[in-house]
DNA sequence: TTTCTATATAAACATATGGTTATATACTAA
DNA sequence: TTAGTATATAACCATATGTTTATATAGAAA
């Protein structure tokens, strides 16, 4: 691959916050504001680090009414299947959200 | 895995000069004065950028006499085997390098 | 229409990062 | 020992990055 994607590619997983973001769209597609709640960051910080997840693919977008809910964009680099799999399990702060009533949505 | 040992790992990948040296080890061991000649670079900044593949433990050195040769350390990540397969060839820099007599070494 | 919610964007600021120059360290050879 | 080579480290500077606050945009509901 070209040496410019994949340090895109890099750059936007280079960073806690977006690794916690992949690592919690394994489970399931999330909209912005469950992952403010999950993460208990501001809006814009969440906003932009998808913006970033985003440009390097990593990431797309759906939207369903005033929601946009992000998942997993796997097709585009052909290790990120092993990368995500190594990435902690999140399932719990996905079970905290439900029973805190925060999913259905926002 | 931890979100911070990943972090490390992918911010040292997070750059096209550190890519451009994974790239190149893939091959076999080279010496700083080599990666040097290849990419053009300053030496200090060849051995900041080998610091910190080293501190991310995807590189280890060997000393020989006054050379240090840098080599891939492929154990650390379960993903490493993948991600390095997505890196270009660079066999004709090698080559280049060999046949210029900058290779033996220095 | 107006109001509310969800999300994106912009501006400002502090910190992190990469490159350069100068210097220090480690080893070799004379 | 001294001189030369290979590499590492430190200081400095310019640019990049992440967070916050404020504001803009988009859709839903009244």
């Amino acid at each position: 691959m070209e040496l410019e994607q994949l340090t895109e590619c890099y750059k936007a997983m280079a960073d806690k916050t977006r690794l916690n973001i992949l690592a919690l769209l394994r489970h399931e597609e999330l909209c912005v504001c469950e992952l403010v709640e999950i993460l208990q960051m501001t809006q814009p910080s969440i906003s932009q680090h998808l913006r970033k997840l985003k440009q390097a693919k990593l990431v797309k977008e759906r939207r369903n009414s005033q929601w946009i809910f992000y998942s997993i964009d796997g097709e585009n680099y052909p290790f990120m299947k092993e990368n995500l799999e190594a990435l902690p399990d999140m399932s719990d702060k996905i079970e905290q959200l439900k029973q805190s009533g925060g999913k259905v949505c926002c």
